[in-house]
DNA sequence: CGGCAAATTGGTAGCGCTGCCAAAAAAACC
DNA sequence: GGTTTTTTTGGCAGCGCTACCAATTTGCCG
């Protein structure tokens, strides 16, 4: 069951028909070069009547650089990359470049493979989430000479572009706002950090925060896999049923947190004044919760958009901080 | 500020520096053809030594047939998409291939602009969304000879593969759900209708059950666009406004529910005695609230999953028909 | 109207790889 | 040892396009 390719029309049959060289064609099609209107209506007619479509194969393999932005990132169910996706790919669409993706699963050994895959592709850029990769890794994308875009994580020395924000600097203002509240019994519920780099980074920040203030984590409850509300919530009453006099719970993310609000709720744990919650993201559904979430809000789709347009732009290397934003709402 | 490539390796090169000739340095890379196990070895120490990354334009284009494979979705903010990719992703790299990605936004003048970028890349199949198209997609896919893949909807004809659920029987059995339970006045709550043409089929099939059951939708409110959840609480919250003696209330997805039920919830309209809730997709976030939402689960990422494994394996033209599963829950 | 600059065009050599074919080497056979 | 097979190999013509350069046409000036 061999799958056979038609036929297809290629440029030099435009031209036949169009009775101009190849190279007018691929003129006026690029828009690029110069070339009268009397021929341009002339190859527009036959690229219509013909329904030529370019092969960009070709052209990539013919010219210098692609339009080709690769996406190397950790995750799909984390509803993070597909805003950082989302935001990228406007972009990029815009500017005629083509995203091409694939997922690693948090695995820094997949994450190798995968861009090594990907740079046979020859794209104008790679992008991945963090700033930790192996050496591996490293060392082919810095002798691929493409671009390289760190995303979401300004913890860390650059390769080359990193857009994103201080994850440590959200561990510690997340403790922060949680002294200031006045909540001195705090406790964790988060997911697999050894894979998850940066929810680890907002957690040893998060605890050397408290240290500061002569305050120590009473209890933690880790749970293993990726986050999800279930494990949120089946977190919060593992932490519970442990260490019941806990003020406050710091989530690994506003899904981990949700989670732990809606064992909350189902339990009738009044919130805040018995436990407070807090988590990490600003997901528009914690907005629409009865009580809105206490959490970090996160530039995902902005970090998309500015990394797409400094590689559209072929702009300087460069660390963009683009900030996040504390939302106190009232779960702490 | 122009970017430059660095020189590369080539495949030339690699075989100078084997002492071999160019087109056994391609064998041993692809494992196909004969060659020694000598001839093996010193190919592949120049690969290690020169740090050969192969060219997949090059090879795509000199061979017939790519990798590639494109998905053109209509969105990454509804997590649908982002878990048909996350399906077919896996499958797809491990088969070496390579997915490609753009967003429509539910335009369909945007889709067909975008299926004749993707094609440009020459995939070895495009994925759509559902099942309408515009008649010039429709000709442009039908032209390039590439194997098409319509995604979620079987409730039309297939251009060549389909795979997923209909989305008229889900519709259907909502209703019959909702009336077997006993409700009687029901409302609606959706989002636009018009850009989401699934969502609409289930509506109509929902309005058409409960019709055939003498019974009629006695309120609707639609709100203007994307789902959210956010839409959904303001939503219900309208709908309440100006019809107060509802007795359940279906929604056109999870993401709308959870907002309508976060509105009881602060509301304090109790559930499901005072008022029934009934979504769509079966979010693994409606499994964990205070009490479960009703809702219907659809195979999202085995959607992703069976259409990436009938285009590696070259399947004939057919549809499959994943179905769906109604979950009872504690909100109906 | 000649003469020169500017605007258009076409020819063609690759881009890096694969596929085909024929040549060479190795293995098998009588 | 001489063949006949079989296995390995290398050469090279493209894949469809772009980039460069040279040729041609056009426009403009005195």
């Amino acid at each position: 069951m061999e799958f056979k390719h038609q036929p297809t029309v290629t440029l030099a049959e435009v031209a036949e028909a169009a009775g101009v060289g190849e190279s007018t064609v691929s003129r006026v099609l690029r828009n690029h070069g110069s070339f009268s209107g009397k021929t341009r209506e002339r190859v527009m007619a036959a690229v219509e009547r013909l329904g030529y479509v370019p092969n960009r194969i070709a052209g990539t393999l013919a010219s210098t650089g692609s339009r080709l932005v690769a996406f190397v990132i950790p995750s799909l169910s984390n509803i993070v990359f597909p805003d950082v996706l989302r935001g990228a790919s406007a972009v990029l669409e815009e500017n005629r470049y083509q995203a091409v993706f694939s997922v690693t699963d948090y695995d820094p050994g997949k994450e190798e493979a995968l861009a090594a895959a990907m740079l046979a592709w020859r794209p104008a850029a790679v992008m991945l989430a963090g700033c930790e990769h192996t050496e591996g890794t490293v060392k082919m994308l810095r002798a691929s000479g493409c671009r390289i875009v760190e995303l979401l994580d300004l913890d860390g020395d650059a390769l080359d572009i990193a857009v994103g924000f201080s994850n440590r600097a959200a561990g510690r203002e997340s403790a922060a706002f949680l002294l200031k509240q006045g909540y001195r019994r705090i406790g964790y519920v988060g997911h697999d950090l050894n894979r998850d780099t940066r929810a680890g980074k907002r957690f040893s920040s998060f605890c050397e925060t408290l240290d500061a203030h002569d305050t120590q984590l009473v209890a933690r409850e880790i749970l293993a896999g990726a986050s999800s509300v279930e494990n949120g919530r089946l977190g919060l009453e593992r932490l519970l049923a442990r260490t019941a006099d806990l003020d406050a719970v710091y989530f690994s993310n506003d899904d981990m947190a949700l989670g732990g609000y809606f064992h909350c709720l189902a339990e009738g744990i009044a919130i805040p004044s018995k436990l407070a919650i807090f988590g990490y993201n600003g997901l528009d559904i914690g907005r629409a919760t009865p009580q809105p979430l206490s959490t970090i809000r996160t530039p995902r789709v902005a970090t998309g958009q500015i990394a797409a347009q400094l590689i559209v732009a072929n702009a300087p290397p460069q660390a963009v901080d683009l900030g996040f934003e504390l939302i106190e709402g009232a779960t702490a």
